[in-house]
DNA sequence: CAATAGATCATCT
DNA sequence: GATGATCTATTGC
């Protein structure tokens, strides 16, 4: 497998800016499912009207407030489940929502999850999609991403990345900052 | 192609 | 009671 070490603690205890554009090329891992992370978005704190956590700790936002290195796991319009992981320091909130993945192992029970996917560019290719794909629930919320079920891990090939930044997708307020992050000229970030 | 409706429920007003 | 960090199927050009 083209992976190796799990990300360590301090890769995530940093401004959520920062982590989003370097988990760009990562691995995520659960099971046997693993993908190359190839588009995100930076969710700020309280200054961010577009963040969960815009309106401060409620029962919801707690883990986004808690240590970093953990998963923040959220259901959407009634039927979706969207990945996180927690950045900052303890106390302060601020996160990274993953948007896609390129399939890279476990290729068959992917498929598996979702049928509707006819091509290997729509498996993962959304919020929506990966979490499917990857076997992500809200089971998840609050999973520590250093040592439990779900890792992410750097990857063994270091090539270099063009990161190209834009706006965010599918939000109302905050909506011309240049808060999502791709790699330019992937043919698995979503549409 | 693009545009739109419908599915469906946890969270917050 | 409305809304939302989505996706799919369907309709219409």
């Amino acid at each position: 497998m083209a992976s190796s070490a799990p990300l360590k603690r301090d890769f995530y205890a940093r401004p959520a800016i920062e982590v989003a554009r370097d988990c760009l090329g990562k691995i995520l891992v659960h099971g046997a499912a693993a993908g190359r992370i190839v588009e995100v978005e930076a969710y700020l704190g309280v200054d961010d009207r577009a963040a969960h956590c815009w309106r401060g700790l409620t029962d919801r936002t707690r883990v986004i407030f808690g240590p970093p290195g953990h998963a923040y796991v959220y259901f959407i319009y009634g039927m979706y489940e969207c990945l996180n992981f927690v950045c900052e320091p303890e106390g302060q909130a601020g996160c990274v929502l993953i948007r896609a993945l390129e399939p890279l192992s476990g290729l068959a029970i992917m498929r598996r999850r979702r049928p509707s996917a006819r091509r290997v560019e729509d498996l993962a290719s959304g919020p929506g999609k990966l979490t499917l794909a990857v076997g992500i629930t809200r089971k998840l919320n609050g999973a520590d991403l250093v040592a439990g079920p779900l890792q992410v891990r750097r990857s063994r090939d270091e090539s270099p990345i063009e990161v190209l930044a834009t706006p965010r997708i599918g939000i109302t307020h905050c909506a011309d900052w240049p808060l999502r992050f791709v790699i330019a000229d992937n043919r698995f970030v979503s549409r």
